[in-house]
RNA sequence: GGAGCCAUAGCUCAGUGGUAGAGCGUUCGCUUGACGUGCGAAAGGUCGUAGGUUCAAUCCCUACUGGCUCCACCA
């Protein structure tokens, strides 16, 4: 053994051992019988050989068309700790991994890559668009698996999925039908958040507020002013609206407001949703391009009229206008109301305007025929899981903002205007005009009128809506290599153990697995939700290409090894917890794995022997044993920095500093003792630091307890 | 406007109803035959502020101050 533990010659081959090993993969049990998780554990399950619990994480598929950054290296870290400790307690243990097509991420990536070469999505047909990007994907995805390979991922690489296979979009079509036959699909027509530059719809989840400052205009509307950021919409007014309660406007309500520029007469109403402070406290309603109005709009059942299309040009306005972009025609229009002594005032007010998430340009509320679920009966159902502890969330405050979300939700637009992604199974039948959902296949007669051409809706499915999805869809469409049948997977793992991701995605993703689960399959899909924290630099700050404070795992890796990597990644602060990661961290856990090698080296160095045990020995075992004990209890509470404290502790402080130097005097009695505690300490840093305790044990092996540590049992408590 | 979180050693963070810990950093010693990616020792905190509960609070409660994050239709 040399002097300095050099990961680098190591780890690519013990990967590969172990996955040549099939370590990875669950060991089920002998009989195929589906239900037998269900079987009471009486005394004839014995005889048919030990029966395991399954212990099952679906892995939260990163991007298929990313490169992993310092973020999955956390959840990897997390995640295979919890795979390798259950492992080696003896559970049947599957770490699901997959990929996700990330269609909107997706699709705006490429289409830059597109943009570099001087081309555009509208270069290409639907068929020959998908299929570039699948291949470029493709290309991608194997990147990132490999990455998760180099960080030591011990996933059942036999059962890896994709979002886009197609037996997932079998299920994810199944679970549409279902919900469209159960009525709480519906195509509705509603002010979504466009972005005219990606040329899609967003959720409400996707639009990042900020604050900016913008002119208020005050306008003259004859009998009445209000007052408007948008004064070019105001084409696409239909009506004024007051307060119910405005002592000022009483005897005009039910009267007429005149329109500036264009003469038109816009009738007052009243609606408590308006404001009386704002403004004038009269607002002008327009259904087309703002959400409130929208509502008031539809309340009122006033007509909706759009002046601007979906490039962000301006329509059916007087003509002069048509054509122009937003901004462009708000300065002519502020113009031409001014030349017409409209404008009785403008002031600055800081108001909140939404932005694409994607390009952080400016979202057009826009009226549009999209598909919604129904939420809340789904929410209601995912709200009761989690009071009455179905599914539990390990940090009390994750389950304070998944209940709080789950109450304020709104209904779910699950359409997108993008060809990546899983396209909508509705057909629009040629002459009635009306939809029919099927679970995949075109229809062969319209239901409605017998006639048998239909157009397909062109939009896909908001990726969350198959990730929503991915517990049972990744379960009942796998098998791998360690089962014969598909579905015995789903019967045997789901639900399953542990839900592990960040907390930016909780609502995104963990509460619609939760409401979609327990739609699709009447069970909850996890019964552990641990969320971890972000990381951030050494400063707090948190990390992005911008702000050039990248962390490259794979980098980190390379240089202080993927165990060193992957031990910063939950040393020192508690998994829901930001952590601050930096290069000094890194370093230090890289020193501890040098630290374990030259324990080894020394142990190893010297032929086993045996001896009566003295104090010192008692004493070690004894500490041993507490130590084992407090890492097993704070690995089964998540407590995962706890756990990498004691063992770092013990191994380091008291097993090096203090046995170890004890010993000198009395090499030969302590042997035995001194291969043990290595072989139990071995057992305890594996999951933390897989490759350098394998690395170790293969060094030893005849020496200890089990061919391969990854295989090995749990020290005894 | 709402919601959640945080405030402990120079830095990053653990922690407990009975007067505080780690890693890194710093200082001073060490060519001990596993390791200088190391060994030994040390300095360093009135645990944000003000009240309250308690025999006792850094830990529980209230208010305040400062910071972070998320949500929200005030045009």
């Amino acid at each position: 053994m040399d002097k300095a533990y050099n990961h680098a010659l190591f780890e690519a081959k013990i990967y590969e051992m172990w996955e040549k090993s099939g370590a990875f993969s669950p060991s089920l049990p002998s009989t195929s019988h589906s239900t037998l998780r269900d079987e009471p554990s009486g005394s004839d399950s014995k005889s048919s050989g030990r029966r395991m619990p399954p212990f099952t994480i679906i892995m939260p598929p990163p991007n298929a068309s990313d490169p992993l950054h310092v973020g999955h290296a956390r959840f990897i870290a997390i995640e295979d700790i919890l795979i390798r400790y259950h492992r080696m307690k003896g559970e049947s243990t599957l770490w699901l991994p997959g990929a996700d097509h990330a269609g909107i991420e997706t699709q705006f990536v490429f289409e830059r890559k597109l943009r570099v070469e001087g081309k555009s999505r509208f270069d290409y047909d639907r068929d020959t668009l998908y299929k570039m990007i699948w291949d470029d994907v493709q290309k991608n995805k194997s990147t990132m698996e490999s990455q998760l390979r180099i960080l030591g991922a011990s996933c059942d690489w036999t059962r890896n999925k994709f979002t886009l296979d197609p037996e997932i979009i079998k299920i994810v079509y199944k679970t549409f039908k279902k919900l469209y036959d159960e009525g709480l699909v519906y195509r509705g027509e509603r002010i979504v958040n466009y972005c005219p530059r990606c040329g899609t719809a967003y959720s409400q989840l996707e639009v990042d507020s900020v604050e900016r400052e913008d002119n208020l205009y005050y306008l003259d509307y004859g009998t009445i002013t209000i007052a408007t950021t948008r004064p070019e919409t105001i084409f696409a007014d239909v009506a004024v609206a007051v307060n119910p309660n405005d002592a000022r406007y009483k005897d005009i309500v039910g009267k007429t407001a005149l329109l500036p520029l264009v003469e038109r007469e816009l009738p007052i109403i009243e609606d408590v949703l308006v404001d009386k402070d704002f403004g004038t406290g009269a607002l002008k309603i327009t259904p087309g391009h703002d959400a409130t109005d929208f509502e008031i709009g539809q309340k009122h059942k006033l007509q909706i009229v759009s002046v601007i299309d979906e490039a962000g040009r301006m329509k059916n306005t007087p003509s002069k206008y048509v054509g122009m972009k937003v901004e462009e025609a708000r300065q002519e229009v502020v113009k031409d109301l001014e030349a017409a002594g409209k404008i009785k005032k403008i002031e600055k007010i800081a108001h909140v305007v939404g932005l694409c998430y994607r390009d952080k340009g400016l979202i057009e509320p826009m009226l549009s025929k999209q598909w919604f679920i129904k939420i809340t009966p789904l929410a209601k159902k995912a709200l009761e899981a989690i009071t009455k502890g179905q599914v539990k969330f390990v940090s009390e405050r994750y389950e304070k903002i998944a209940k709080h979300w789950l109450k304020n939700l709104r209904d779910w637009n699950i359409s997108r205007q993008i060809v990546w992604g899983i396209r909508i199974p509705a057909f629009r039948c040629d002459k009635c005009m009306k939809w029919t959902v099927t679970d995949g296949a075109e229809p062969v007669k319209c239901p409605s009128c017998g006639h048998d051409k239909f157009v397909q809706d062109p939009d896909t499915f908001d990726t969350w809506f198959s990730s929503g999805q991915w517990p049972y869809a990744t379960l009942l469409s796998s098998s791998g290599i360690s089962n014969k049948e598909k579905f015995e997977d789903y019967n045997y793992f789901y639900p399953t153990s542990v839900m592990e991701t960040a907390y930016d995605i909780l609502p995104f993703w963990v509460i619609r697995m939760i409401m979609l689960g327990l739609y699709a399959t009447g069970d909850v899909p996890f019964r552990d939700v641990v969320i971890h924290g972000l990381v951030r630099d050494k400063e707090g700050q948190k990390i992005s290409k911008s702000k050039g404070n990248v962390i490259d795992p794979i980098d980190m890796a390379n240089k202080y090894g993927a165990d060193a990597m992957r031990m910063g990644m939950v040393w020192g602060a508690l998994v829901e917890n930001d952590i601050s990661l930096s290069e000094d961290n890194i370093r230090g856990q890289r020193n501890f794995a040098n630290k374990v090698w030259n324990i080894a080296r020394f142990v190893l160095a010297q032929p086993s022997s045996k001896a009566k045990k003295n104090d010192e020995d008692k004493k070690i075992l004894k500490e041993l044993k507490s130590t084992t004990s407090k890492v097993t209890k704070a690995l089964d509470k998540y407590r995962l920095n706890e756990a990498a404290g004691e063992i770092y502790e013990f191994v380091w402080h008291k097993f090096a500093d203090e046995y170890i130097e004890k010993s000198k005097d009395r090499r030969e009695q302590a042997q035995k003792t001194l291969e043990f505690v290595l072989q139990e300490s071995l057992k305890l840093i594996h999951p933390f630091m897989p490759f350098v305790s394998e690395v170790i044990w293969q060094e030893g092996k005849e020496r200890f307890d089990s061919p391969i540590l990854i295989n090995a049992s749990w020290p005894k408590t």
